[in-house]
DNA sequence: CGTCGATGCGCACACTGTACGCAGCACGGA
DNA sequence: TCCGTGCTGCGTACAGTGTGCGCATCGACG
């Protein structure tokens, strides 16, 4: 009975289109990606595996994303919107500063593949979220006075993205054991100890660091990190605002 | 005249050991390995490519080294032998710290695919080297008379870091367009003017920014954020010091 | 009805990290 | 002299990667 010489693909095989299905979009596949890149970190991301989560082949992504470095340029600039900085009417400058610099690394935390992904691409990406937030700390950083606030801006940013990258890399690390991050300080502090020995600065420093990381919670020692580090900067550029 | 079944393998297929091989080692394993990543980035890095430079098949390395990762660690242990700093009793602060600071940099810069590793791996591993970078610089910080030199240090290197990863970013990007950097910025820079557009503070920001860069190198640009940046950090630390 | 552009997909290619087992060697003991 | 015994290198193989190419399908428009 069968009409066409085809063997299978019948119109029976052919469903039409189930509605509850967004299409694939651009949108969609940033969405998934770094829903994945959160979920799993870099190398789990592969498109096979996004296409799959998206009830697609991999090479149906290629139609609406040229390349993968594209994809991760996308989600780079997505990412970069969550981040919110104070009005730039902001009476305390200080207060402002934190609470931007907070925001970003949050943000960073909130999403650890970046570090990785800064750590190769940079900040050379024009996406409209990232001019968004340059244009924003432009106009924050103008209306505090400094006479050069580029370089203000650079500076705090600087130092931001280091302790960005570097606790987000730490926190990779730390999820790669499967231990929460107490457990596995504790397992790694014999090992640093043992590695100090004839370094004996840095055994007493090390010793003092595994006395208080028993009694503390290792976010509020990162927190404390952080907040002495960023203070240092503002202090010094408290001294080159006007009065 | 063949004795023996064996089709090709005689006694003349199998040469003896040929004087000049080095033999493969762990050292020139990495030692190969850190040329290959300083020559053509971290993605140009495989088993197989770098088994090829030492005449080895790919799966000879790993009789030396247990994973691609255990070597990515080893060639930055290595790397971090290279970075020279001031000696404990240096009278002048800030110039003995600038000058560690300076090192740091310029190390990172002559491998630029630590940015990319520092993002993913951080600083925890326990290498040799690494431990007696810690070790010198706890000792010099602490010969500053900082009442927490950790702190101090933790806040140097977070800076450092930072400024170190952004430019071996940015220089990794300008590499890949085969350009100088002059040329790259040059084609890069309409394109920024152009994303700037409706983003007026950031705009008037590029359009100086345009104007030095047509007009300096980009590496002393590059520099003098540097020093820029350093020296805030160093004026916030020194109001740490006693006196 | 015919055509066309956009979309999704299967296949294929070159390449990756690395597990496994075999072949040759140096060496120590019988 | 011969036989283990361990160490080193290699060939093969497997599962997985990004992505180029050409075909099938479909909605829209003439």
């Amino acid at each position: 009975m069968a009409s066409k010489a085809h063997p299978i693909p019948s119109v029976w095989a052919r469903r039409q289109r189930e509605p509850e299905q967004p299409a694939l979009s651009r949108e969609a596949i940033v969405r998934e990606a770094i829903a994945m890149l959160d979920a799993d970190g870099v190398d789990a991301l592969s498109m096979r595996k996004l296409g799959a989560r998206l009830n697609a082949g991999a090479t149906s992504l290629y139609r609406h994303v040229a390349t993968k470095d594209e994809l991760m340029e996308l989600a780079v600039d997505e990412v970069f919107g969550e981040i919110d900085l104070p009005a730039a009417d902001s009476a305390d400058w200080r207060a402002a500063t934190t609470r931007a610099a907070q925001s970003f690394r949050t943000t960073t935390l909130n999403h650890p593949w970046l570090a990785s992904v800064l750590g190769t691409a940079g900040l050379a990406y024009l996406g409209p979220n990232l001019m968004s937030f340059s244009e924003r700390l432009a106009a924050l950083f103008t209306s505090f006075g400094f006479p050069e606030p580029s370089r203000a801006i650079d500076t705090v940013l600087t130092f931001v993205i280091g302790i960005s990258t570097s606790e987000a890399a730490w926190l990779t690390t730390v999820a790669r054991s499967g231990e929460t991050e107490a457990a596995f300080i504790a397992r790694l502090m014999p090992a640093a100890q043992e590695a100090a020995a004839g370094h004996a600065v840095l055994a007493e420093s090390y010793a003092a660091a595994a006395a208080t990381a028993a009694a503390t919670d290792p976010a509020e020692i990162r927190d404390s990190k952080f907040f002495y580090g960023l203070e240092v900067v503002l202090d010094g550029l408290a001294l080159r605002l006007p009065h």
